[in-house]
RNA sequence: GCCCCUGUGGCGGAAUUGGUAGACGCGCUCGACUCAAAAUCGAGUUCCGCAAGGAGUGCCCGUUCGACUCGGGCCAGGGGCACCA
């Protein structure tokens, strides 16, 4: 029997004893970098983690046995609104109770077995990481590519803090349950916008990412292209002569009805002081909700200001000018011509004014004169009612409005982007300082390098709703870096996302006094395998390729993008347990007889549901350490590795993890006491040397495309041969083989059964087998023979036979002979090796 | 609303370029061992049928000698984005 819990501890030990898992810099062996995303330090590592690490552990190990230099770190991301939950519901302090966390879940991860290099172990709470960030912010500061301005947000009253928009729920503060404002705040912001050409055009070079996240990415910048142009207006108001929009529909403004602005325009803004029923509107405008399902539900509501706006291809054509709330000041240019019939937006909108309806676009020439009512036409077609443009294609008419805007200056082509600037401001404790001294006479001043780090106070109270940075006694006040003069310190905090931006480059080269050295990090960069979740599709990892390609455009990193090869594992699921009443069960609360489910304290029957995401709502998580103290680590990440493809979710069963166990165990009977036999065997001998090859070059192939559940189905294939196998030399070197293919899987049974069979040194440190390539072909193949498509025997022959034999063998088999009843085929198709179709 | 993904036995899932559908695991059935149970080992397990045989990869149509795989149209489940001009 083989015992994980005195087995793995003392392997543990051994390989850290041995250094084993320690990249070195210097080494001249090939590098990888495999990465996994690092943790929140919430408080204990969930079965997520478990599968997401494991995944990366066995291609790190596997990529070791290769002979490579591998790097394989872990570390914290450890700043976030959790800590400060938890500092407000329990009294902690945010850094003592992160910092348990960590010492927690790092003790669970050094359970699992994981091949890391704890030396580079960082937490993004403590000074000597965030010291550094802050010095990187202020070399993007210096570069031009951080700015200030004001901008909305999301406020909560109660709490006093800004919230994201995953954080308002019904227009309420998730926490304090408060009506949300919509703010201004001076905010930081990062010139991501700068970069949206060359974040898009890189998804293309990251052929090892998923489709799936390169075109969630791609939406996310959201390039479009169409014309800007100048709206004149009638006459001037406030100062203001006219505005710009943007449309992607320039073929379409013959069609335009109206043009509208958003309740931000500054044109809006202006009309409103002296325009008591217009500032009333847009105060209705701002009151709405900001979520998702308030916005599709909110009527399309308009102002008609009185202005009129002059058509840039018809002076003598004026067109009313409204202020909608459905216009967005930060998209485009805040401001829109309507179009009423090929935009259903514009449409509802029309109809609701009583405004005109002109169809410009037709699919035929009949359609032409075919009114639109209720449903605007967006499909393709030919220009109508358009004056010069008719009888264009649609593609054809934005090329002629757009060349004719730029030839006689009002308008140009242009390219509107979806994708914002990024405001890193957040007003909370438990995050980066922003090295920044806000001075009453120089304005913004960085804090110079050699007073770095901004270091948070230790002394601070969350009594109180609100920013403790902002009401710290002495911790604000400090004299300008510039003048000297009385100035007070930057109390936002920078988004957690920042911190996640860089720590791959942390993690490859960690000096005292800089970020990183260039040289050290570009020779482990880019990350050669990154393995996460799908919910860091977008925002991470889109703010870290971000964030390299700003360390290039100044000149500290020569790498653009940081991730070579991405996967996004599925989640882990479990079925849900309801009791009669409709409350939840947990797993442990519920027992199983036949296919009925009871609840254990009442004997009550419980309903079954569906496989979910864990969820602590819904009471189906469960806990790994248990399952570790009673199956062992090898069998828990057996388990997390077999059956599910590993992009997709992951059923946890009761039944599955027994299922490793139990293979554990019998891979322990087979290897720790095969019987050790230099007899040649005859025939079955050479099968399994064949069956032992071919499952070294499939396991092989399969860990390095990450397909684990297929590497686990060879490698059940080859012990069911072995086990079937007489003793002999082959057998014996089967098995040793079979535990180089599972170590890096389960690395502590294989190093136990290693040392069992008398082999010296780290299994850890073994060479991973080699495939001879000429026992990976078949010297006979198995011939399918269909009539008419269909199967109706099988035969063998020797590979390559030729066709004409096969023909012949094909022809001669007796199923064949009854169904074609003597009549010759009308036609054989022989493919060699493989079938011989006879059409009858 | 727009975009994307997925759909194969009781369950998780395999299946180079179209070429023997259901590998491997779980579960289940029968048997061996045992006083008994667990563990273990052996046999079986897509469905219908005693069999011969037939049907079968969400549904319908098509291309092909041959379709889980390619094309068209649906249905269902999941995900992303969303007053985006």
């Amino acid at each position: 029997r083989f015992d994980p819990a005195s087995a793995d501890a003392r392997w543990q030990a051994a390989w850290e004893a041995a250094r084993v898992f320690e990249a070195d810099s210097r080494s001249a062996k090939p590098k990888s970098f495999v990465l996994e995303m690092f943790p929140y330090p919430s408080g204990r590592i969930h079965i997520g983690h478990v599968r997401n690490y494991t995944m990366g552990d066995v291609l790190a190990r596997y990529k070791r046995m290769l002979g490579m230099n591998v790097l394989h770190p872990m570390g914290w991301d450890a700043f976030g609104m959790p800590a400060e939950n938890a500092a407000m519901e329990k009294g902690v302090h945010p850094g003592g109770w992160t910092r348990q966390n960590i010492a927690t879940m790092k003790a669970q991860l050094k359970r699992l077995g994981f091949a890391l290099d704890w030396s580079r172990e960082l937490a993004t709470c403590e000074p000597d990481y965030y010291g550094h960030e802050q010095a990187l912010f202020l070399a993007l500061y210096e570069a031009g590519l951080v700015y200030r301005r004001e901008s909305e947000v999301n406020w909560d009253p109660v709490d006093m803090t800004v919230l994201a928009n995953e954080q308002v729920i019904d227009g309420k503060g998730w926490r304090s349950g408060a009506p949300v404002e919509r703010r201004k705040l001076s905010q930081w912001f990062l010139k991501i916008t700068d970069f949206a050409e060359e974040l898009l055009d890189g998804l293309d070079a990251l052929d090892q990412w998923p489709d799936k996240v390169r075109l969630m990415q791609e939406n996310w910048i959201g390039k479009s292209q169409g014309l800007k142009f100048r709206f004149q207006l009638e006459r001037p108001v406030d100062g203001f002569d006219g505005f710009e929009v943007f449309t992607t529909r320039p073929d379409t403004i013959f069609g335009s009805s109206f043009a509208a602005i958003s309740p931000d325009h500054p044109i809006a803004l202006a009309s409103a002081e002296k325009d008591a029923a217009l500032a009333a509107f847009l105060a209705e405008c701002k009151a709405g909700g900001t979520t998702a399902a308030e916005l599709e539900t909110a009527e399309k509501k308009g102002f008609d200001t009185g202005l009129r706006v002059i058509h840039p291809l018809d002076p003598s054509w004026t067109l009313p000018l409204y202020v909608a709330n459905f216009v967005l000041m930060d998209y485009g240019t805040g401001a829109i011509f309507g179009c009423p019939a090929h935009d259903q937006r514009d449409l509802d909108f029309a109809r609701k004014y009583g405004l005109p309806v002109t169809r410009v676009v037709a699919a035929t020439p009949e359609e032409a004169a075919e009114p639109v009512e209720t449903e605007a036409y967006v499909g393709p077609g030919r220009l109508v009612n358009s004056r010069f443009l008719d009888g264009l294609t649609a593609e054809d008419g934005i090329r002629e409005v757009i060349s004719r805007a730029e030839a006689e200056g009002w308008g140009e082509g242009t390219t509107a982007w979806r994708l914002r600037d990024w405001g890193v401001s957040r007003q909370r404790y438990w995050g980066t300082p922003i090295p920044i001294i806000h001075c009453e006479a120089c304005g913004p001043v960085p804090v110079p390098r050699d007073q770095l780090p901004v270091v948070l106070p230790e002394d601070v109270s969350f009594e109180m709703p609100g920013n403790p940075l902002d009401r710290h006694p002495s911790w604000r006040d400090v004299g300008c870096p510039r003048c000297g003069g009385s100035a007070r310190r930057e109390t936002d905090t920078l988004d957690t996302f920042v911190n996640s931006s860089w720590y791959f480059i942390r993690f490859a080269s960690q000096p005292a006094d800089a970020p990183f050295d260039r040289e050290a990090a570009e020779r482990w960069l880019p990350v050669d395998q990154y393995i996460g979740g799908v919910e860091h599709a977008i925002l991470h990892l889109l703010y870290a390729r971000f964030w390299t390609r700003a360390l290039k455009r100044i000149g500290r990193l020569d790498v653009e993008e940081p991730f070579q090869g991405l996967f996004t594992q599925g989640m882990v699921t479990h079925e849900t347990y309801q009791a009669g009443d409709g409350s939840w069960l947990s797993p442990d609360q519920v027992r199983r007889d036949g296919d009925d489910w009871f609840h254990i304290e009442s004997g009550r029957p419980v309903t079954a549901g569906r496989v979910e995401k864990m969820s602590k709502s819904k009471k189906n998580t469960v806990d790994p350490e248990p399952i570790v103290d009673q199956y062992g680590a090898d069998a828990v990440r057996w388990f997390m590795l077999s059956d599910s493809p590993p992009e997709r979710d992951l059923p946890w069963s009761e039944a599955g993890i027994e299922g490793a166990w139990r293979f554990m165990q019998r891979l322990w009977r087979m290897t720790s006491s095969a019987e050790t036999s230099t007899l040649l065997g005859g025939e079955e001998d050479r099968a399994l040397e064949r069956k032992l090859h071919q499952t070294i070059a499939s396991v092989g192939a399969n860990i390095e495309a990450l397909g684990f559940n297929k590497a686990v189905a060879n490698i059940y294939e080859l012990a069911n041969a072995i086990d079937k196998a007489p003793p002999s030399n082959v057998r014996t070197q089967a098995v040793e083989a079979l535990l180089l293919l599972v170590s890096p899987m389960a690395p502590h049974l294989a190093e136990e059964a290693w040392s069992a069979l008398g082999k010296s040194g780290l299994i850890a440190d073994a060479a991973w087998p080699k495939a001879n390539p000429a026992l990976l072909v078949q010297d006979e193949v198995t011939i399918a023979v269909q009539v008419n498509g269909k199967l109706r025997d099988t035969l063998t022959a020797p590979k390559g036979s030729a066709r004409e034999t096969l023909e012949e063998m094909a022809l001669s088999s007796e199923k064949v002979v009854r169904i074609l009843e003597g009549k010759p085929p009308r036609k054989v198709i022989v493919v060699p090796d493989r079938l011989v179709n006879l059409v009858a």
